[in-house]
RNA sequence: GGACGGGUGGGUGAGUGGCUAAAACCAGCAGACUGUAAAUCUGCCGCUCCUUGCGGGCUACGGAGGUUCGAAUCCUCCCCCGUCCA
């Protein structure tokens, strides 16, 4: 089938799975294979700068694939599940009207959700209202957040864990600025991706493969001079609780730093937390409808093989 | 050789007679999550049986004995570790 850009009929991969699984080589080779062009679908690549820890595909390796909604804001910058979607959105129509395939790598679960089944249609972030609530936080302990959204909306509460101080606060801030209950807004529905045949690869190596080679790529980030890229985000003025200095590794190669001691002391850290943030991501794309998995990473052959013929399958 | 301090469940570490399968934290496993999501939060976490219950049995606080209705908690001896004195 050869549908236009937007129309129904045009294709989009999607290549998911945690992180070191070998999304970014399985969907440079599906590029190769299947004319097409990768759109980053992770919450930290967006962040300019932070590159190493994050697992950017240095443009040397992208083997003349173009990769797409990464680099797009500065580290001060907020970014949002919304803000992602829109811009895929474009990216996405770029794409089609180039006649290419477009092939998603996808690690972040609501960002890859919030793109192929929308988001409701609820405000968006207000910091000023949030900066107010998470005061009221801090002065009467985060249950104080809770009681207040039993008030102004019960379901919600019932749903939300008391000490969930984010999920509590967006709840409050749906209610306050648009006057309805989550719960009313989120069942008006949400406006899905159409005009797609997706076709979804989840890459699911053996979990004891995943780990080790989750510690042999901290490894060899900081090889790769992971440390001095940290040196050179604090000597540019990036302040420590800018955004991006929460992702895994960053805060502690930072303190390292501060503190003087070797990057090696963190590194044990750093291998730990990326595991617990694999199994999250497993956790997440297990309920992720119509996926077909591969039981091994995506840079060996056999899996690029598979991938390749499930994804030409789901042409016809 | 002598004087103290200490040996607790995968780890750290509370617990000094019953409320203790043993706090808390970490790790691990499972799960939730519609706008900061590499975030945030929840449950489970000795083994085992079933009629899956604030259920039963077994094993467990270095080892062996002992005191007691009852011991991780008290006593005796032994082993090991740390610090100090010779």
């Amino acid at each position: 089938m050869s549908g236009g850009p937007g129309q129904a009929g045009a294709r989009l991969i999607v290549v998911l799975g945690p992180t070191s699984s070998g999304k970014s080589a399985l969907a440079i080779g599906l590029a190769e294979r299947l004319a097409g062009e990768v759109l980053v679908c992770d919450s930290t690549q967006v962040y300019r700068h932070f590159d190493i820890g994050t697992g950017k595909v240095p443009v040397t390796k992208q083997r003349g694939i173009p990769h797409h909604l990464v680099d797009l804001v500065e580290p001060h910058e907020v970014f949002t599940a919304g803000e992602y979607r829109k811009r895929a959105l474009e990216v996405l129509r770029e794409v089609g009207l180039r006649g290419r395939t477009p092939i998603l790598t996808a690690g972040t679960g609501l960002y890859l959700r919030a793109l192929l089944e929308g988001l409701a249609d609820a405000p968006e972030r207000s910091e000023r209202l949030r900066d107010r609530l998470r005061k009221k936080a801090e002065l009467n302990g985060p249950e104080h957040l809770h009681r207040l959204l039993a008030r102004l909306d019960k379901e919600a509460a019932n749903r939300i864990a008391p000490r969930d101080t984010p999920k509590i606060i967006r709840a409050i801030e749906i209610r306050t600025l648009a006057g309805k209950p989550v719960g009313e807004i989120h069942r008006s529905g949400r406006k899905r991706l159409e005009g797609y045949a997706i076709c979804k690869l989840g890459l699911e190596p053996a979990r004891g493969a995943l780990y080790a080679r989750i510690n042999a790529r901290v490894e060899a980030m900081i090889a790769s001079g992971w440390v001095e890229e940290v040196r050179g985000l604090v000597a540019q003025g990036i302040p420590a609780d800018a955004k991006p200095f929460q992702f895994i590794g960053y805060s502690d190669l930072r303190s390292c730093l501060d503190s003087g001691s070797t990057a090696q002391d963190a590194v044990k850290r750093i291998q730990q937390s990326t595991r617990q943030f694999a199994k999250r991501q497993i956790t997440w794309f297990r309920k992720e409808p119509d996926v077909k998995w591969l039981s091994g990473f995506g840079d060996d052959p056999e899996v690029l093989a598979s991938a390749t013929a499930l994804a030409q399958a789901s042409d016809a």
